[in-house]
RNA sequence: GCGGGCGUAGCUUAGUGGUAAAGCGUUGGCUUCCCAAGCCAAUGAUGAGGGUUCGAUUCCCUUCGCCCGCUCCA
């Protein structure tokens, strides 16, 4: 290794640490990077056997809290949401009108002298109107008078803001940007073309690929929902208030792929849209984000990792009336969050889009009070794939006293492996006690039947996976009938009956977060 | 996409212009009454492609991937 790789090693501690988790990961089965073989592919990974088994569990677990057995309203009544799984592909339109293709395809411009990178539809640039000088361009932003008192003072010479008409640098010739100064050039003509960067993942429908067949890849589970609120409004006897959820793949062409699976170019979500009556919004809205807050806690994500944060005006989507975020404080982001979860009130634009790009009617109608509107909706959206990634780097524990020096903390409820059945030797008759108790355990819980090598080498392997229990078989089950369960967290070992070994792990399993 | 760094077994490291080394892991066997113990054996790597060379893991080029910063993230 280099003088210069150390370095930065001793400077990011934390970035060992996620090292220390992405080999874990891989070592023992969790996630692989896809493709290895070939040496890989950027944004892509592949999940193992206990990858697959993590991701299902907080999948259900979502499931079950959101469409199976929803919160109480905040009036008191049981929510109601029922279920939907629609198709990746869906007629290239969905896209269109959901302003995925061409509203959302964000030109961006290239600064050749200071290699900065800007959206063009967020630059502002101000073009003296008698034609003398150069136009400049401001970046939009929180600081954007301030940057352009500095810009201003710097290129306009005695010109005010009166002389310079106003645009976006997105409704300007390239022709005319060899007269441009950009946000942070010295001089004018640095700024390259507005390229498009569509985030969605085209492909072709049919054998023979040509124009007139292009469809999308779905970029999120959402547009999906939006297109059969109709569907399951006349099928499922749903009425007003009540929510569509959906978990599925989405794929998204990110520019950068980064922090393992935490951005992606195909990756998971768990999505509800929640459809309201718009008076009622603004308390559905608050309502959910208390509840997605506790869903967190709940799997066993600490507090002091998690952060609501509202979204400031300028990320705020233009149709949005306010949008929240759950983040958690991953290493890499460490002292900063990353976003696990968003929470938006979306106002009535999905809906309004739909019906006018479709031409089908898309009003609610209450039969009670006889009024017609398109309902408003709250979206709490969450990354499935993201969540997998919180609870890895959350239950990951260095632990330099125990022999394999690290363990995985999860919920019993999320551990891929509820227990592991061990005979504490391969001999005496152990193996077939603990081969009885496992076809007996598997049949309602993930468990682990290990009968190789000695009994530190298994408990090792079974911590690093994040196995909460060990019941271990030996002379005195014999005689007694007893197993010994040794406790993950602690190492601490106690002695049950045979009998209640699946009572044991079925109260472990409903035990609260800790 | 730009700039910087890095690619040797599953992991951690060693090494060389001339047969690539070790520990741990994994697998099998023996042993073992509670935390990676012991013994025996097996397994397995220079990211990929090209160039220079009699010969390249080592030198050069390209590419792929990973990490960091910027940018982006409907």
């Amino acid at each position: 290794m280099s003088q210069a790789a150390e370095k930065s090693d001793q400077a990011t501690a934390l970035e060992k640490n996620m090292k220390e988790i992405v080999a874990l990961c891989k070592r023992r089965g969790f996630i692989y990077q896809a493709s290895e073989i070939y040496g890989g592919i950027n944004g892509f990974w592949d999940y193992g056997p206990l990858g697959t088994e993590l991701k299902n569990n907080l999948r259900d677990w979502w499931w079950r809290k959101m469409v199976l057995c929803p919160p109480i309203g905040p009036d008191g009544t049981p929510v109601d949401i029922v279920g939907l799984d629609s198709a990746i592909i869906q007629n290239p339109k969905v896209w269109v009108a959901s302003g995925h293709v061409g509203g959302f395809a964000d030109p961006m411009v290239d600064c050749k002298e200071t290699k900065l990178r800007y959206r063009a539809d967020h630059l502002i640039v101000f073009t003296p109107k008698d034609g003398q000088g150069s136009s400049i361009a401001v970046q939009e932003g929180d600081d954007f008078e301030e940057s352009k008192a500095r810009r201003f003072k710097k290129f306009a010479g005695k010109k005010t803001d009166a002389d310079f008409e106003k645009r976006a640098l997105s409704d300007i010739a390239f022709s005319e940007f060899a007269n441009i100064i950009g946000p942070d050039a010295s001089k004018p003509g640095t700024l390259t073309e507005p390229k498009a960067f569509n985030l969605l993942f085209e492909t072709k429908i049919g054998a023979v690929a040509s124009d007139d067949n292009v469809a999308y890849l779905r970029g999120e589970t959402a547009q999906g929902i939006f297109v059969n609120y109709k569907n399951v409004l006349d099928s499922s006897r749903v009425k007003v208030p009540f929510g569509i959820a959906q978990i599925g793949k989405a794929f998204r062409n990110e520019v950068n792929p980064r922090n393992f699976i935490f951005r992606s170019r195909e990756f998971e979500q768990m999505e509800m849209e929640f459809f309201c009556h718009p008076k009622d919004a603004k308390m559905w809205f608050d309502f959910w984000k208390e509840e997605r807050q506790k869903f967190w806690q709940e799997i066993g994500l600490t507090k002091g990792n998690l952060l609501m944060r509202e979204h400031g005006h300028n990320e705020l989507v233009f149709y949005s009336k306010g949008t929240f975020d759950i983040e958690y404080k991953f290493p890499f982001t460490d002292p900063g969050f990353g976003e696990l979860e968003g929470i938006a009130y979306r106002t009535d634009y999905d809906l309004t889009q739909h019906q006018t790009h479709s031409g089908t009617k898309l009003e609610y109608i209450d039969q009670t009070t006889n009024e017609r509107f398109l309902p408003h909706v709250i979206e709490p959206a969450a990354g499935l794939t993201r969540g997998v990634l919180a609870l890895l780097c959350e239950a990951f524990t260095p632990d330099p006293s125990r022999p394999s020096g690290v363990y995985l903390n999860f919920h019993p409820r999320l551990a891929p492996k509820k227990a592991a059945i061990l005979p504490l030797t391969a001999k005496d008759g152990h193996p077939e006690i603990a081969t009885k108790l496992y076809l007996e355990l598997r049949e309602e819980f993930p468990v682990d039947l290990d009968i190789k090598q000695n009994i530190g080498k298994r408990y090792a392997r079974q911590d690093e996976i994040g196995t909460p229990y060990c019941l271990t078989i030996d002379n005195d089950t014999l005689k007694d009938e007893t197993i010994t369960v040794r406790h993950r967290n602690s190492m601490k070992q106690e002695r049950i009956g045979l009998s209640n070994a699946k009572e044991f792990i079925r109260k472990g399993l409903e035990s609260a977060a800790q």
